[in-house]
DNA sequence: GGAAAAAGATGACATTTGTCAGTTCTCAAA
DNA sequence: TTTGAGAACTGACAAATGTCATCTTTTTCC
């Protein structure tokens, strides 16, 4: 009975996340039937800036860093994909290589769709065109925001900005630490500043009793007092 | 013979430019009996952010800034519309207020185009919609690479690569200087720093021979100087 | 369990960037 | 032609951020 199996597109509840949801039935079987499944290690890397890329890869588990390399070779992390999310797609829709690489934030679960499956879609169904594109618009207003604060926000703001973002996206465990666990050097590639800066931050916040941490775990002591940072006081 | 006017969208050049061009006779010539042509003169707002727009503004001449007031009260300048783009597209689509301001740079000529007229291609004309989600496919990787120079670069390497911008994309005059004129202050907001420091960064590349000004034009002297310059010596 | 490696943390210092206060320049309106 | 407002510019200083060297803790792997 594979039309059963948990593994099959049509059946996985992840795609109600993702513009997948707007696909008939039968369009999903056909995914399902050319789509492979791939497991990844915490620090493998999926894909790297400059490939061309195949096809898409829906997450099921875990979670990714999508990341650049700038011109003075420092690595600034741009999104992180978690569960539920299409990678890939940007690249695929502009038929060009990747601007991104993708590296498993932890051990992940994968499933690859061959770009036909998509490009088909897109000409074929104009639900599924639109439910991408409405995605897109989405995506660009958040790539704004982005830049906003990068370009006028201190590091303060933005590791403020981070950690709240952290909590709600992934959320906590029973004790209250977050769940998705990043390296200060990973931390610091999201705000888009120096290790030690990140560090030292972190250790202004814990003197603040902003947050707490255990090793590299970081649990949310003061919810509004980091909102309140993030705006600038 | 109102069909020969310039003034008609399907007659009109600016459209090859963008996403409109995959537009077929009939619809255009709807849109084009529906359009408003509008008039700004330097400074004027076309609109603002949080503002819900009942459509989109193609530029048919001069250019526009679109730019975001930060939480910090400073107003960073994320794009600048140059003839032929469509600006509020995104918003239309996500069918939320805007998230950017638009202010024109110089005096310009903008068409208005009710959203009913996008919305209901998008529903109906699969290759518009295509062309539409291309294009913002691109716009996202432009994004990224900002959000990257942004994170990683320093201000030197940042006005650098907006001098080279503004040049291979507004061009120069017979005298070889940027024809789009910004105010330091407006510079200083794209490169997303303070006018102080612009207008002083500005003076040590006068120093070093970079470039040349006069009043508040600026002539690009040594293109690859800056081209070294932005990628950090 | 213990050694090696990786990541975290800290101090000292250099560099970059921001801010404030004030002066000079430019251009357009009276 | 004068003049007044806004923009461009400059100096001095403060604050934020980056870098390097070093030490400590944690994690990983045998």
């Amino acid at each position: 009975m594979a039309e059963h199996e948990e593994s099959r597109c049509e059946n996985c509840i992840i795609r109600e996340l993702n513009s997948l949801k707007a696909l008939k039935k039968e369009e999903l079987k056909a995914i399902s039937d050319s789509k492979v499944t791939r497991r990844l290690k915490k620090g493998e890397a999926l894909f790297k800036e400059g490939e061309k890329l195949g096809g898409v890869y829906c997450v099921r588990n875990g979670a990714s860093k999508l990341s650049k390399i700038s011109d003075n070779g420092k690595d600034q992390i741009v999104k992180i994909a978690a569960k539920g999310e299409v990678m890939g797609q940007r690249s695929v829709i502009s038929e060009e290589a990747t601007n991104l690489s993708a590296v498993a934030l932890n051990d992940m679960e994968v499933c690859f769709i061959p770009k036909n499956n998509i490009t088909n879609r897109i000409q074929d169904n104009p639900a599924f065109t639109q439910a991408i594109l409405k995605h897109m618009a989405q995506e660009l207003k958040i790539a704004d925001d982005f830049i906003v604060n990068m370009a006028q926000k201190t590091v303060n703001q933005r590791l403020a900005e981070v950690l709240l973002y952290l909590d709600t996206t992934f959320g906590t465990d029973n004790e209250g630490y977050l769940v998705l666990i990043l390296s200060r050097a990973d931390i610091a590639d999201v705000v888009g500043t120096a290790t030690e800066l990140c560090i030292r931050t972190l250790a202004k916040f814990k003197k603040q009793d902003l947050i707490e941490t255990k090793g590299k775990r970081i649990k949310i002591l003061d919810h509004c007092g980091l909102e309140q940072l993030k705006d600038g006081f």
